[in-house]
DNA sequence: AATTTATATGCAATAAGTTGCATAATTAGT
DNA sequence: ACTAATTATGCAACTTATTGCATATAAATT
């Protein structure tokens, strides 16, 4: 007995926020925060999610701090849309954080803290969601297939141009994969 | 193209929060906010993090709304220690919050986020920190596979009333193994 | 014709988590 | 004797994220 799980250097280094994941998405290309909310879903939905609430805000911050301007755009009947574009300082901001060791990404799951206290309840009541959380894990993993798909069917020269990316679907496909596998293990100790 | 990873359900039911965590330890046993992060340490470290300041301000808290009460114990020279014991409101709190859906648990990944942007970089930068990571998570699964040595040498009546906890420490190992695997993946398509 | 979904943006209040500081005694190691 | 680690608690300031509300048009569906 007696090894700590959390010990030593597990949580040093500089946060991340929100702000550069912002940042590496206006790097490569402009947009809204419409623009934006639509790239962390389709593109860096399996390690980065955000709410368009945050997105806005944080724009506004960041354009506050200067890393990065705007041009409205006033269309034909629609909303106004700002088009953010970073700026050098938010370029410099991005370049620093990148070369700046960066903590371990916490994990907080309130699931398994049910699991933990399972024997509080009738145990269908934690298998049953589990098989909820199975069902959005699958629908989850199938959507990566999905992209891993599109990716695959790439020529050589675009799969090079999109190979980082590529590598964090692994990531996602992966997770997915493990998550799976655990809840088959959870099914199989129960029946 | 255009299959979105976050689409629909994915965020919905309520919140989990340090609070439900924390009551389920209290449930089992009484303890002060010391002896409560040294169980999220020992106990919940592979689903679970929170700081000292963290838990003790959630204990004030809990205890505003009645959700725990204490007992201070002075001590021979150290000290005060207050002793937490869950109320019958903090247990049906509990209860309650077994039995609400809970949101699948959000993943924000700032290594991802580099690697997606290590176009911008020389990639020995991003390479150096994956293997950096690497190592805390290669220690973190050894602690877990000790963890798991333990649970294999009880007996089976004892495996029983530990039966929960073990799986949601697979959870870790399963996890881990993943993130190792997807690593390895990366190195693979660095050499 | 009516409803829903998508586009487009934002504020306010609250909750949750981090960082840095502060105190104070005991125990273990050098 | 000195130093470091462990035990034990907490505040204050700040950052980050969530929840709920609010507005308004266009396009697609029923």
């Amino acid at each position: 007995m007696g090894h700590a799980a959390t010990s030593g250097t597990r949580f040093n280094g500089t946060n991340m926020s929100l702000k550069h994941a912002i940042l590496t998405l206006l790097e490569t290309e402009q947009g809204s925060g419409y623009d934006l909310l639509k790239r962390f879903k389709e593109r860096l939905g399996f390690f980065w999610n955000a709410s368009h609430q945050q997105i806005y805000l944080q724009l506004k911050k960041m354009h506050s701090e200067g890393l990065i301007e705007f041009e409205t755009q006033t269309q034909q009947g629609k909303p106004d849309r700002k088009v953010y574009h970073i700026t050098k300082p938010g370029h410099d901001a991005l370049m620093q954080w990148i070369e700046t060791p960066i903590k371990i990404s916490k994990v907080n799951d309130g699931l398994l803290v049910k699991l933990y206290a399972g024997h509080l309840v009738d145990i269908s009541v934690i298998q049953k969601e589990i098989a909820e959380h199975k069902d959005m894990h699958t629908r989850m993993l199938n959507t990566f297939l999905e992209f891993e798909k599109d990716f695959k069917a790439l020529n050589s020269e675009q799969k090079k141009q999109f190979s980082l990316p590529y590598l964090t679907l692994r990531r996602g496909i992966l997770g997915e994969h493990a998550w799976l596998q655990w809840a088959q293990e959870v099914e199989e100790y129960f029946k």
